[in-house]
DNA sequence: TAAGATTTGTTCGTATGTATC
DNA sequence: GGATACATACGAACAAATCTT
């Protein structure tokens, strides 16, 4: 070996952002809960000795990560916050905005993850959550007649996917799958794919997610994973033809 | 249907908020890429006709989510960037951080993804590459000797699985399986994970990888899934054991 | 090396807005 | 409605970093 990085001259980050790991570290060494209180302003000034504006800003930083939340007013302050799933959506989402990911990683990765979800979900759902997909599903209880609902019933088969993973045990599970279904959320609605209704093509879907909700209920977990698989390969071979289409067009223009 | 959600009262957000998005907006619709300025603080004072101190707290939203940083100087200013892969792999850990993801979960992924990345891999790798892993695998040639060294051991085997995912097409996949890899690590470092050598264990994981390692090169798909699932099945039940371990330390504190 | 220019970084004082009592 | 407690916002000044000459 060459001997260790020699040192890098120490990155001197700002004040803000030095208060702010600061503060994060505290949390976690006081064991701080969602909904707890953080100092004040007032008090923060004091205990680090910068001034307003540095410790707002490190608020800030705090606040963009999702980790705190303020309040005005009596009773007000910063409170330490759970991170939302739709935060957490967003700010990975910027992760791959300068990067490609392509229609075809995506359902690479749902064809596994999903009909392994679907497995795990045999005969561990409540009626309750049975009956919270089928009302989903009756989002797109007939066909589409236009290219606008044929989005939204898209749109809505997404969410059915996403509720799935949402009562998995596997919460890491859960979230993969969930991104992905946003991602394709914003994509179907953004990019406006899914222009062409076709009757096979969400009568065969349909039954898909039919035969699904048959197996989950009946505790089939083979059959739940098989289903769901050529259902993830069905979406597939559409969604690749869709994004050739779009991507025609963009040329062409 | 009854009605849309009767628009519950607008949450006023704040100004630093709203300024930063109408610049991650701006970014967006000028196409901005990384590298590329920003305008100056006063010109942003002027634009939004507001203090110094509300732009700054701006800036500081933008640059916790990783999406700008700023420089000093002469040609100093705001410039966009890139959401580092170490940024977004912070930032989704705080996702997680009130959530329970239990070792078992991270493996039913595992199971799952790598065998297909290795698989994907198979004679697609240049010479340079596939040296790289190897170097990688230096670092734990030889069996740990004692506990400290095990952590390192396992840690630098984690960078090699961290390494072939960056390898891989599918950026998607190569994240999903980098954060399971960072999580495993500061586990490892963090929680002080892996405490016993175990010979026989070392011999066998380090097998599977040089097995892996030559179907990688010698272009064998089916191999190189079939090893990676080995590997990743006796890791999952050896970090299972480790995990009862950690628990029944923490129990009898 | 040194001086000057440019741009962000930081402080302080003051005033305003907002929610609770 | 008024008092209180807290974050929010502004403006002017000065400090620090870094590039150019």
């Amino acid at each position: 070996m060459t001997a260790d990085a020699p040192s890098p001259p120490p990155p001197r980050r700002s004040r803000p952002v030095r208060v702010a790991e600061a503060i994060k570290d505290w949390v976690v060494e006081q064991g701080l809960q969602p909904g707890d209180r953080l100092p004040g302003e007032a008090e923060l000034m004091a205990r680090f000795g910068m001034s307003k504006g540095t410790v707002r800003e490190a608020m800030r930083l705090l606040q963009a990560q999702g980790l705190v939340a303020t309040k005005t007013g009596p009773g007000g302050g910063s409170f330490v916050g759970e991170v939302s799933r739709e935060r957490a959506n967003a700010l990975l989402a910027n992760y791959f905005y300068f990067r490609d990911v392509t229609i075809a990683d995506i359902y690479a990765l749902r064809i596994l993850l999903e009909p392994e979800l679907a497995a795990g979900l045999a005969g561990q759902l409540t009626e309750a959550q049975l009956g919270d997909l089928e009302r989903i599903m009756e989002g797109y209880a007939t066909p589409a007649a236009d290219a606008e609902e044929e989005r939204r019933q898209h749109v809505a088969s997404l969410a059915f996917h996403a509720r799935l993973a949402d009562f998995g045990e596997n919460e890491l599970l859960g979230y993969f799958i969930g991104f992905m279904a946003r991602i394709l959320t914003d994509l179907t609605v953004y990019k406006r794919l899914y222009a062409t209704p076709n009757h096979d093509l969400w009568q065969r879907g349909r039954d898909h997610q039919i035969a699904l909700i048959a197996a989950l209920r009946a505790g089939e977990a083979g059959t739940a994973r098989e289903v769901m698989k050529s259902h993830m390969e069905m979406a597939r071979a559409l969604m690749e033809d869709q994004e050739a289409e779009v991507m025609k067009r963009f040329i062409a223009e």
